[in-house]
DNA sequence: TAGTGGTCTAGACCACTGC
DNA sequence: CAGTGGTCTAGACCACTAA
């Protein structure tokens, strides 16, 4: 492969690196070649090697690092199958505490999970979701999650104060299975939740946590959840990169 | 706001613009001020300007064509609500030909389907999916959906030929409520469903007919349904712009 | 013809890494 | 210190649109 005048050089520097990635020229792990060594390859000069390099950057294939040089990334999609996730018996499997411990247990990775809880005023479009009286506070619990030692996922949870109260939520641990196994226990489980998925650039402080490129992309789940008289009782907002996820969902159908 | 000097002009070019566009001093179907005027304002050169905005356009924000200027993108999300949008009774509503249809009308936009109907070798990935033997053909509805004149959606569904045959799959036209109104017509409806998101850059043909950038992203849906026996009836392959859609999944729980 | 954005270059300066 | 990528500039040429 070489340059062609149609298309945009920049554009097909990135092609032909990307192919060439793919094609394990540059296996996982490895670096590319400097960049002026690029440009000499290409016959073009650095900026536009660096504008080539740039897409695969944003696309999650390369990882760049300051004096160091463009590594090849290891891509591992963590498969998040819905409503698989949210099955106690799948929450509790081998242990694990929730969800997403689960799900990296199942592709073998260690997981990790920093929990942070507060007290807070919860955004406005969260408020909107349980018609809460602006300036009202409620049980937010934060989690930075790390997939080895790869972070992997923000999540902030809202709940309503009685809720957490009686489920005992305002502690880091949650226990086996975790919060939704205890509102269970407190004899109010969930039973309806609906999550809808948008994707947009990370915030710089997203990009900063998840080590990230501001020019990828993020997953971003607003989750909610309803117990059986239909109140909602949980609402979760996740940040996820599209890179290092890949989203399930199954139903049955009545035809 | 006026650049600072940490954080990258060409980064702090796009922040201030995505800013103004966001409170409304460039409102939807507004120009902004060409390349060399923004230039001035800001006080750099104009690649500096020109790599801002590209990042914009990446985000689907703004729409550039050739010697018309940057243009603000009027962005109505059409929601794509699972499984509501497989139930007969939605997919038929107002008359509509399938979900695609009824959902944009559930917000007020029109909407069109041109369809292709041939017999192919399906995809490795989809082959593998009915375990069928290589080379064997398959029936493709090719579907290329506009929402008003907007490009919205490209849909492949490969169905095995036994079942297209019964259902009468090979018209263009499957009448009221599409594919799978049909299919539970032949008494063999769908009783199970699973689709697996991930999110890509679009193939150049992709973003040609979608009136994309190639740095912008696609949702690249995988959907498999099964009927009663197990047996998968139908792959469809789906490529939505992200800025163009909102996926909503919902599902009840038994705690 | 004038104005728009698309792209490329040569050279420069910077911050960061590892030796 | 040398090597890496991050970024910016001034100027240039091109393709396209509108008048």
């Amino acid at each position: 492969m070489s340059i062609q005048p149609t298309r945009a050089e920049y554009r097909q520097v990135a092609d032909i690196l990307r192919h060439e990635i793919e094609d394990g020229t540059y296996a996982p792990g490895s670096t590319l070649p400097s960049e002026p060594r690029l440009a000499e390859r290409f016959g073009v000069s650095r900026p536009t090697i660096n504008k080539g390099v740039a897409i695969l950057r944003s696309e999650g294939l390369v990882h760049v690092e300051r004096g160091q040089g463009v590594t090849v990334r290891h891509i591992r999609a963590i498969p998040r199958v819905v409503p698989r996730r949210f099955e106690r018996g799948f929450r509790e499997s081998n242990g694990a505490r929730g969800a997403f411990a689960a799900e990296c247990a199942s592709v073998g990775l260690d997981s990790h999970t920093d929990v942070e809880v507060s007290r807070v005023v919860p955004p406005a479009a969260v408020a909107a979701i349980f018609a809460l009286p602006g300036g009202m506070q409620m049980v937010r619990r934060r989690r930075r999650m790390y997939a080895g030692t790869t972070p992997a996922q923000l999540a902030d949870s809202y709940i309503p104060l009685r809720i957490a109260e009686g489920a005992d939520l305002e502690t880091a641990d949650t226990g086996p299975g975790g919060t939704f196994s205890r509102m269970a226990d407190d004899g109010n489980p969930v039973t309806r939740m609906a999550e809808t998925v948008r994707v947009r650039t990370p915030e710089p402080e997203e990009a900063a946590f998840l080590d990230m490129e501001e020019e990828q992309r993020v997953y971003a789940i607003t989750r909610t959840s309803w117990d059986a008289t239909r109140a909602a009782v949980e609402v979760t907002l996740h940040v996820l990169p599209t890179h290092l996820h890949e989203l399930t969902y199954e139903w049955p159908l009545d035809g």
